[in-house]
DNA sequence: ATAGACTGAATGAACATTCATTCCGTAAGG
DNA sequence: CCTTACGGAATGAATGTTCATTCAGTCTAT
């Protein structure tokens, strides 16, 4: 195999067993199992065990943005930015639930809180082609007032709380539905 | 210390810690410093860890029900009902932040994705009085005609997504902000 | 033949759980 | 009122297991 094939076995390995039992629920020993490599193998790709955690996140974290950034559509109106921005993200969601899943157990965990506070306050934004549409939106006043991180909240968090049930079996998000759920989405953050 | 002291102790303690640092990452050894008892203490009143866990998320899960049943109000409206119940639990997630920890924590875990399973398809369900509020909410036409499940993700997921980052302080939800964005919940879901 | 990739047994630390022992409140007996 | 004996509560060292990590040795491609 690969020099490179054997790294993807080990990220795929990982990714697939920290989604289903978490961090500490997962060990080397299992990852190298599944990878179909030696336990020591792990060791020449990524330094430690949090090396790893670290490293598969920024590569999902990466894959996310793509997408995100290749379908957003510039010179539309907001609403319209806005709904392809949640279209594309539920989207990914459900189209990749060991991603997020594990997304969610690095966001659960003391690596993820504080990566989400440096994204927040710290200097540098990644992010601004997203925040740009609420930014946009509560200046235009087509968004309600107020604080950007709450209209994410507002937005995201019911996606998040969509994906994940659909994810999970408890519903499922069918083309129908996909449009309605992120149009109440807007519902939710609109100005009357 | 009285028979019921050692045991408020081990649950505060056990619930602190799993709250920061998970289930895993939370060892029978730390919780028994924590709650200054002996390592073998705890198993005079929890079988194991796994029942420990258990316990702790059956005692946070009465306390919120009772919490959310008490300050529901019978013969009002829907969208007044509704208000309330999304007032009390986002005010409870936040007034109780390491149950809410705990409760995230449960839910992403095996224990407690097959929880809610049981809860969505079983036959019992104590939630009643909550999914009430969205029954009565389709039939009598003043909420989206989608399935109740996903007007549940569509208002709660907002109200938890949001109550997490207050709690870690991303910012505060003060009693200016909180009806306006339970308003803005029952705007996602209430029919145009 | 050589260098780099790979291996998995070995290592020591950390874990959940156990259990022989100690502690302590109570009550009977002096 | 004091002493003694009892039994459940509490303890923490010991146990066997599992973990992340290492490294001496093997393999493989050139």
């Amino acid at each position: 195999m690969t020099k490179m094939g054997k790294r993807e076995e080990i990220a795929r390995a990982a990714l697939d067993l920290i989604a289903e039992h978490g961090f500490h629920g997962t060990s080397m020993a299992m990852i190298a199992e599944r990878a179909k490599v030696g336990a020591g193998t792990i060791y020449r790709y990524y330094e430690s065990k949090d090396a790893l955690i670290e490293g598969l996140f920024k590569e999902v974290e990466l894959k996310l943005h793509e997408t995100l950034w290749n379908e957003t559509v510039k010179d539309q109106s907001v609403r319209e930015r806005f709904l392809h921005l949640g279209n594309s993200l539920l989207r990914y969601l459900i189209d990749n639930p060991i991603h997020f899943k594990y997304l969610e157990q690095f966001f659960n965990s003391p690596y993820g809180v504080e990566h989400r506070r440096e994204k927040i306050f710290g200097e540098e934004s990644k992010d601004n082609e997203i925040l740009e549409v609420f930014i946009d939106g509560v200046s235009k006043g087509e968004m309600k007032d107020l604080p950007i991180v709450i209209l994410c909240a507002q937005s995201f968090g019911p996606i998040m709380a969509m994906a994940r049930d659909h994810n999970l079996g408890f519903f499922t998000l069918d083309d129908d539905l996909i449009p309605q759920v992120i149009e109440a989405c807007w519902d939710a953050i609109k100005r009357k």
